[in-house]
DNA sequence: GTCTATATAATGATAGAC
DNA sequence: GTCTATCATTATATAGAC
């Protein structure tokens, strides 16, 4: 489950400017390109700051193919959402939803490629889009899976309300993505790349293997108080 | 350090008509509405989508008054950040950059006041804006001393790397604030109210009591993995 | 498929009366 | 302090030529 390669599919290449070993992002359909152009505005600056007319700019295009290719900004947005969640997710890493720092890991091996898709997928998150919704849920599941195997192989401690415990371990498993603006300011780096991803692994997994807590304390006291009301 | 009353500065009545126990938030000054008008709405959908013109409605005054008073829209968001952070944080929660869920708590038992500035806390952690910067390390600060006294009695795990750990801690902390609407889903109820947080307690607290792995072989794994790049 | 030109609406901000 | 009226700009989207 580690060799996670076969190069992505970056679709829409233009069948008739595709001479073998050329410039893999030169020669893409305009459709293609100005996807790729509002994934990266999308994602940098968020939809509503984001122009039709800037993507058509980052694109290389006029105005009005964007509206051609899309329909509307709105269309262009939903074909964004499923560009990043079916195109790259879930059929180029089958359990992309599993691991999300596997995922973005994976991901940040290839800035150029992927970094966009990463900024778009903490806004649609974050966002509450229905998209994202979906997207919660899958990591959540996967979540709660990989937990049951790991108590089951005796390696994780399952809690009495495993669905709830799922969806904390997801919510931090997603930090990075979400704060990756103040952990990266944290380490010292420009955003967060592979370097300071890897420099969060150890502490991370500390916090999660020894806790916070030294021992009961806090958990008796919290649930005194809650019995108590 | 928990009787947190003293009723909050709402600040900017109008001294003029004031008369005693009148209704508290109908007698504010134009300026006052509009800049709870402006949160909520900033807030709720986001700074580029909240026109001038909708904070004019619903504070009930005219677009071009809220240019009188803020100078420009940006003005009133610069007002807004200012207002959430020094007035509401910092001088009616001494310790509130220190316990960011215990804030929470208290501002969820008086929804109707506070309710627009938990919405507009978690946009300003996560657009990267300057306030949210300075707030993110107020926190981790805060969070760092917490540990380190727990440390001292013997109540918590300090981590090798103290300083990171209280950044995971201490976003690990903002998750319930920033991933509200996910959380609440979870929770089957609307939102994230005062019982949604409280059923959050109990599994939070074991999870970092007894953390998710039951003995460090993840942790030995990671470590000699990094050791041998 | 792709463009130029344009329609139409909404936005942030100003001027000036009261 | 507060309004009405309006300006200048920019936004999304359309029409129609090539």
């Amino acid at each position: 489950m580690c060799s996670a390669k076969s190069p992505p599919d970056l679709a829409d290449e233009n069948p008739a400017d595709s001479p073998a070993g050329s410039g893999p992002a030169l020669d893409l359909t305009a459709k293609a390109r100005i996807r790729n152009a509002a994934l990266e505005l999308f994602g940098r600056q968020g939809v509503p700051k984001t122009t039709v007319r800037a993507v058509a700019e980052a694109a290389g295009v006029s105005p009005a193919l964007v509206i051609h290719h899309f329909g509307s900004k709105d269309g262009l947005r939903r074909a964004c959402d499923s560009y990043v969640i079916d195109d790259l997710m879930k059929k180029n890493e089958q359990l992309a939803s599993a691991d999300l720092v596997g995922t973005m890991r994976r991901w940040l091996a290839e800035p150029e490629t992927f970094r966009p898709a990463l900024d778009y997928l903490s806004r649609l998150i974050i966002d509450g889009a229905e998209a994202g919704d979906e997207l919660f849920d899958d990591v959540v599941t996967s979540t709660e899976a990989m937990i049951a195997e790991g108590a089951a192989a005796g390696t994780m401690n399952q809690a009495a309300d495993a669905r709830m415990q799922a969806v904390l371990v997801a919510a931090y498993a997603m930090v990075p993505l979400l704060l990756e603006h103040h952990l990266g300011r944290a380490l010292g780096t420009n955003g967060l790349d592979a370097a300071a991803l890897q420099r969060m692994t150890i502490p991370t997994l500390e916090l999660l293997t020894d806790g916070l807590y030294s021992d009961d304390t806090y958990l008796k006291a919290a649930k005194a108080a809650l019995a108590g009301d």
